[in-house]
DNA sequence: TAAATAGTGTCTCTAAGACAATATCTC
DNA sequence: GAGATATTGTCTTAGAGACACTATTTA
């Protein structure tokens, strides 16, 4: 068949006669307008907070990285680290760069959350966020704190719901860190994603950066229900206990221990090791199942 | 304090002296190149199938809306209905403005998806594509369907793993429509998302638009398990018998009606109406339940 | 009456939550 | 031994799947 042949050799011929090599050698971008974009990185790690008796284990935290701009707009705001999306990368790339610069950290978990694209959310111009999620071990944040950086600083953040007026909730995220503790106040639609949430009180942080990360928080929350991602948070050995920790801390509520046990069972691999010195009796080491479902 | 007071007024001064305001009439945006952004929707319903017997309930089948390409590139293949986005909109404005423009409905379920931003993506230019998924009712279809866009089409769609090579899989979409029948074959890890998948032949399809339907009946078919996302498709009237088809059209599976009815009861309700001259039993018709759960 | 779907009752099995009982370390 | 956490066993309950049984319509 003639028709089947051009196929074949990629000779098909548009409404101008014009191959598609010859078309794309001809083509000249238009003149729609183009606006920036940006990836804004939600980077959550769960760190313990002080001991405070030598036989109680450490309370955990929920925290995420944030930088204080050093310029307009939000001079002086906390804001998620962040950059431009180059014409060589995907944005999965740019992240991951960007990620590498602020944290030095390479091998993390990533995922893509959203992209926001309110045409004011960038005072300057025209900028759409593409939104990830990154998640580090805590071992590992211990050595990057405070790192170079001096801007740079980790926030524990609490998501609770503040109000409830009809079928508008009013939710309110404290972020409290060594340099500074304020609030950002959300308004969502009850059955809403923060993705959809509208901004009533920057609080200290800079641009649209508390829906981010309230979606973040979302996302975080729902998967880690029916995924592995929490391990993702964890060092490579860890206790059964502290594991729970994670997840109680994420999920904002304690979560009784056997049942815990029972289905996060086929997750993990138990060692030979043992915990030592902790004023009780010491407890199994884990480590995840990688074969296992 | 002389420095929250500033902060109240909102003059606090950057490196150069400016106050925000002066920074902003100041500011000339840089020379960042841009990408354009377009919106890509994936637009399912659930669609009879040809009715065989009297007596025999229609099959359904899960179809999505495609538009023949009439320009270079991938002139003849088939595309996702889409177009760029304006800097006075956000892009769930843009992907509703389209979503108008195509089909006529307006009221629908939209969702944003991903953000796809593969260099390469469109041979012309950098383009990349936040996706959306809209979820339009059966019967509101059955008017829209071949409106005026000769070259708009509804699809079969049907995804089912082909082969796998130990961690690698390989999915095939199945397109079955009136006007062409074609394959698009993925690859993809298997614990990944198809967000991450790879396009390995793209039989009919334009662009990398087989990720984009396969992620989103991914994410279809995930929050399905979990939400009330089905009712958008269904008329306002309905059996339990045409959700629960629906449900298995989506899934890929068949599911007990008992079990099924028993989960499902909480968002529906009954009416006092009854399906007739179907050659057996009548069905009850129900309706979503606004309030409950 | 046959064909076909509609709708419900019950049994089993699994998993989650509640809760108690036991184990084992360090100071 | 006291204090604290670790770990497991058991009971109850809720929900999913299997399956059978009954109901009701039309050609």
């Amino acid at each position: 068949m003639e028709w089947e042949r051009r196929i074949a050799e990629k000779v098909l011929r548009d409404k101008n006669g014009l191959t598609e090599a010859e078309f794309l050698a001809s083509y000249r971008s238009g003149d729609y307008p183009r606006p920036s974009v940006a990836t804004d990185m939600v980077i959550f790690t769960v760190m313990d907070q002080k001991e405070e008796n030598y036989r109680k284990l450490p309370e955990k935290e929920l925290c995420l990285l944030m930088i204080k701009r050093g310029g307009h707009p939000y001079l002086g705001c906390w804001a998620l680290p962040g950059g431009f999306v180059r014409p060589t990368e995907t944005t999965d790339e740019a992240a991951r760069r960007e990620l590498q610069e602020e944290t030095g950290v390479g091998q993390v978990y990533l995922e893509q959350l959203y992209t926001f694209s309110d045409p004011g959310r960038d005072p300057r111009t025209w900028v759409m966020s593409c939104s990830y999620m990154a998640l580090i071990d805590s071992s590992k944040v211990q050595i990057q704190a405070g790192d170079d950086a001096a801007w740079a600083s980790w926030f524990g953040v609490q998501c609770k719901m503040a109000e409830k007026r009809g079928e508008t909730e009013c939710w309110e995220l404290v972020f409290s860190g060594e340099d500074a503790t304020f609030k950002t106040v959300l308004e969502k639609k009850s059955k809403a994603s923060f993705a959809d949430s509208k901004v009533v009180d920057r609080g200290g942080l800079a641009f649209d950066h508390g829906r981010i990360i309230a979606y973040g928080l979302e996302r975080l929350r729902g998967k880690l229900q029916y995924t592995d991602l929490a391990f993702h948070l964890m060092p490579e050995y860890f206790t059964l206990t502290q594991l729970q920790r994670v997840y109680e801390t994420i999920l904002g509520k304690g979560l009784p221990a056997a049942a815990f046990r029972r289905k996060i069972a086929p997750l993990v691999k138990g060692t030979q090791q043992y915990t030592q010195n902790e004023g009780h009796r010491p407890s199994r080491l884990y480590r995840k199942n990688r074969e296992g479902n």
